[in-house]
DNA sequence: CCATGTCGTTAACCTAGGTTTACTTCTCGG
DNA sequence: CCGAGAAGTAAACCTAGGTTAACGACATGG
């Protein structure tokens, strides 16, 4: 299975030869991370740029009254801070949700990386991209029912998988549990699980153990209100596995 | 008064005589836009970067069923879009909400600005600054009771619209009506009344016209949670008019 | 194989915020 | 200076989602 991050990159535009190599090169020497750990803090001064090769991990942030809020999920092929560059401290947090297999890579291969023109055109793609599913969660929060947002929710991460190849027609595995649903869509883990059942009820999901199955896809968009045009991907759509 | 996108961008690192005067170059030809005008849609492909240099402008979007939700504030300084080099086309709308007056800057003076370091720098960190506001947005309407939620809103806006000279202690204009700070916080029109209400009765706030004051500054951020960390500000903070 | 803890599930009840409707106060063009 | 639309305010009532409190189903480890 190639690369995480050089399949999430190819999305938006093919990769030299040559800027594969070093971006395998890059992802040597990864570590295991166990579920539920701090990657980095609120208030940290990141030394290095980390990025996911397996698992899922989040940014988070705690209010005074225990409150957590997940601002975005990150998978496979997701940096977690290119803003060493620029940034003194995190403004937030990370961590872990399901374990993760993680890279840390120095600065000075990070600008390896950006030296490369074609990964650099795509890593900025990918920030803005980034932002892009930001705002979409904003306007799900701020202006769908509950039961849309988590439908809609789910219908972007089923896209967003698609493009690193971790599922395959409406299936994907979802390691997360319904408390931190509930902390990123901003409803609580016990209204989560109504919906949850109502989806399952009304034949629009599976959902087993972590397995979850979208049983029709075009059905939860249309009613999610889904419109995948914000992940800016390729011609390609991720609808097929494009094997090289 | 120095040009907001200057005073914004020195907010981060000062900036050489010859790039505040490319600055100044770049916004000799703005022109004025009425209230409430889109100044692009979802959709389009954006052909220059339009700048805002006075009024109030916001990104937002429509669902299907007519709820708006607006995702970020554009005030003088702030760029509409620099993603005009990489996507093809606008996730979302944009539009003024007060009068404005706006640049319209083509692409090849964009390339002047980015071939500058110190500006190139500055505008990677506005960048930054943009998604770390959004994030605080998303922490907001998740996580936090109506009246935090605005207040919190207040605060930022009192900080950001410092850092361009727009407001002195806790007052400034907002050009904004009530059920615009609505589609913003996700809310009605009628609860921001309320909540208004509520913090003009608790002397929090003065709003007459579109004239706000904040009363107690501090007070107000206590109460609503507010750390400017997220904003990114140097180290004089916004706090003091560095007058040069 | 039991004990303990986490996760999911259910049900009864409660509240923050939404809805509707209507009245008032601005604003601004004519 | 008037009139009409937009913005703000108010009160009565309603509902989506929150809260609390159990309990069942898996895990995991001792």
């Amino acid at each position: 299975m190639a690369n995480p991050l050089t399949r999430k990159l190819e999305a938006f535009a093919p990769l030299p030869e040559a800027d594969r190599r070093l971006i395998d090169d890059i992802c040597r020497n990864p570590r295991d991370v166990g579920p539920r750990e701090d990657l980095i803090r609120e208030g940290d001064d990141p030394r290095d740029v980390q990025l996911i090769l397996e698992g899922f991990a989040c940014r988070y942030k705690l209010l005074s009254d225990g409150r957590r809020q997940i601002t975005a999920y990150l998978i496979p092929g997701d940096f977690c801070d290119l803003h060493v560059f620029i940034l003194k401290a995190m403004d937030h947090s990370i961590a872990t949700l399901s374990p993760c297999r993680v890279v840390a890579i120095p600065r000075h291969r990070v600008l390896e990386l950006t030296e490369r023109p074609a990964i650099a055109r795509a890593l900025w793609w990918a920030s803005l991209v980034d932002e892009a599913v930001l705002r979409a969660w904003l306007v799900g929060i701020g202006a769908r029912g509950a039961d849309e947002r988590i439908a809609h929710l789910l219908c972007e991460l089923l896209m967003r998988l698609r493009t690193v190849g971790l599922a395959t027609d409406g299936a994907f595995e979802l390691p997360i549990t319904q408390a931190e649903l509930a902390d990123t869509v901003g409803l609580t883990h016990i209204h989560v699980n109504r919906i949850l059942q109502r989806l399952r009820a009304d034949g629009s999901i599976t959902l087993k153990g972590k397995q979850l199955v979208i049983l029709n896809v075009d059905k939860l968009m249309a009613f999610s209100g889904f419109d995948v045009n914000y992940l800016h991907l390729g011609e390609r759509n991720g609808k097929k596995e494009p094997c090289r």
